[in-house]
DNA sequence: CTATATCCCTAGAAATTCTAGGGAGGAGCG
DNA sequence: CGCTCCTCCCTAGAATTTCTAGGGATATAG
């Protein structure tokens, strides 16, 4: 039913995915395994919520994209950060930060 | 649309209402207000996110619940722990924690 | 020539959470 | 008394996200 596996992502796909473009525009592929080799296996984008998300912040206004040539000479839709890109990944970053800590304090509540 | 308000909870919701169990069995509205002072009023449960939250986790054998009355005497629906809910409790603050650590790996991640 | 890796994408299901209600009873206040 | 606020329960429907499960094309290695 839900696994520690399924759902892995909860919510900070967005936020992966911009900072993933934050070094250099990248295709969609290229952000895959760039998260996988970044956290050491640890965390995966399926292709089939990479696309949709990706369209999805694109019509937000934080990437845009054009298509190019991959390094192995394929064709490749290239996504690049906006400048309001770069604000989200700081709101969304600073949000994660307050929400791992907010949780924090709610775990390591003991009896009283 | 998607303020950081909205959707504060992202996936923790179970696992924070598995933690308010841990010290005594409460009501639904006992819940809310535990996390919104345990948390310093930085996280809200919406009570109709709550209930169908404490039907699913029922249903999964986490929680047992059976009425009574408040200490403002009213009736109300008391939930309890399971075993198997202690477990899930167990396994889904491990998961959170190597989620945060992997999330944490990537955005530390430096150009280069 | 076949397999594998690289690249793109969509449709539909599943799950979670929210908004936006409704209802009832007890307590305090004018 | 009448009013409001707080305590408690709950549901329906929408919105959103993510997944499963496909399909398709091309380059390269063996």
């Amino acid at each position: 039913m839900s696994d520690a596996k399924a759902d892995l992502l909860r919510g900070t796909l967005d936020l992966l995915i911009l900072k993933a473009l934050t070094f250099q525009p990248q295709h969609g592929y290229g952000i895959a395994r760039w998260l996988e080799e970044s956290s050491d296996d640890r965390l995966r984008i399926e292709e089939g919520s990479l696309y949709p998300a990706l369209y999805r912040m694109e019509k937000r206004g934080w990437i845009r994209s054009e298509w190019g040539f991959s390094e192995s000479n394929r064709k490749a839709r290239y996504y690049r950060l906006t400048a309001r890109g770069r604000e989200q990944l700081e709101a969304q970053a600073d949000g994660w930060d307050r929400l791992v800590e907010a949780i924090s304090l709610v775990l390591r509540k003991q009896p009283g």
